[in-house]
DNA sequence: TTATGTGCAAACTGTTTGCGCGAAG
DNA sequence: CTTCGCGCAAACAGTTTGCACATAA
């Protein structure tokens, strides 16, 4: 749980101000790396009554903009947030059938990205949305 | 507006009826080529007032499931649709910042694609999902 | 004629917002 | 003590669904 310190630490350096809705979802985060906003409310639900949806919401949004929490978009599906300390970066691969999520280094994306990069002046990141395809399982079927 | 006539074959020979509604929506996706779903809703209602929304997003659900239209899911933002059959295949790049969408070849994308597939199994849909990043634009602020 | 598509209204999910109260700094 | 965050309820966008009627095949 030291990531959440550090979290909060950050935070408090950003000029934003710490409270108790913050630092249960920090917690909630800590707990389990890949959730959506709804499972944050859940944990932190059950940890700590009281704290709304609504707060939630507005606050995985400022940890976002304040750069301690990152955020990727997945097609079809809530956003999944994660600590940015922690973040081991990496991409998510989802399912189009069956809806299970991958996860590849971020180093295979470097060709693109540096192609992008070089011809288009494109900064990609590529952890900010899910690629799409089918995994083995299910091509097999 | 061959690519319409093309795709309607396409659609009855995959046993689906050929409407009123259906040949208004592969219409505007010819005439329009990006377009999310109420973006067609528009130009169909301007063409041919009378189909509904909700057989707007049926319909482009079906011709997806046809294999004649294709979509792209777009983070904070609705899907947009194009025919298969124009489908020059590409993927698209979305700066975070201004919103704007830059197309970029899918073989850029392809020492990625294989990386999945021999690794992982992972049959990559490269067009499935707009990628996010910073274009030079608004990197350079 | 019969399976499939359609219009309509209503639900649903994920998320945001305006308001006045409360607590962090 | 003042600014920022909070709880609440309500709105929002995008999309889906159940039903009875209409229509393509």
């Amino acid at each position: 749980m030291a990531d959440v310190e550090m979290a909060l630490a950050l935070l408090r350096s950003k000029g934003e101000r710490v409270t108790k809705a913050r630092r249960a979802v920090l917690r909630a985060l800590a707990e389990r790396p890949h959730q959506d906003a709804e499972s944050v409310a859940a944990l932190v639900a059950s940890a700590d009554p009281g704290v709304h949806r609504a707060t939630i919401y507005r606050n995985l949004q400022s940890l976002v903009d304040a750069g301690v929490v990152s955020h990727t978009h997945v097609p079809d599906a809530a956003t999944i947030y994660h600590l940015s300390v922690t973040g081991h970066r990496h991409t998510h691969l989802q399912c189009v059938r069956c809806g299970r999520m991958v996860d590849i280094p971020l180093e295979w994306v470097s060709p693109l990205a540096d192609r992008v990069r070089d011809e288009l002046g494109f900064e990609l990141d590529a952890g900010h949305a899910a690629l799409l395809g089918t995994c083995r399982d299910c091509a097999a079927s």
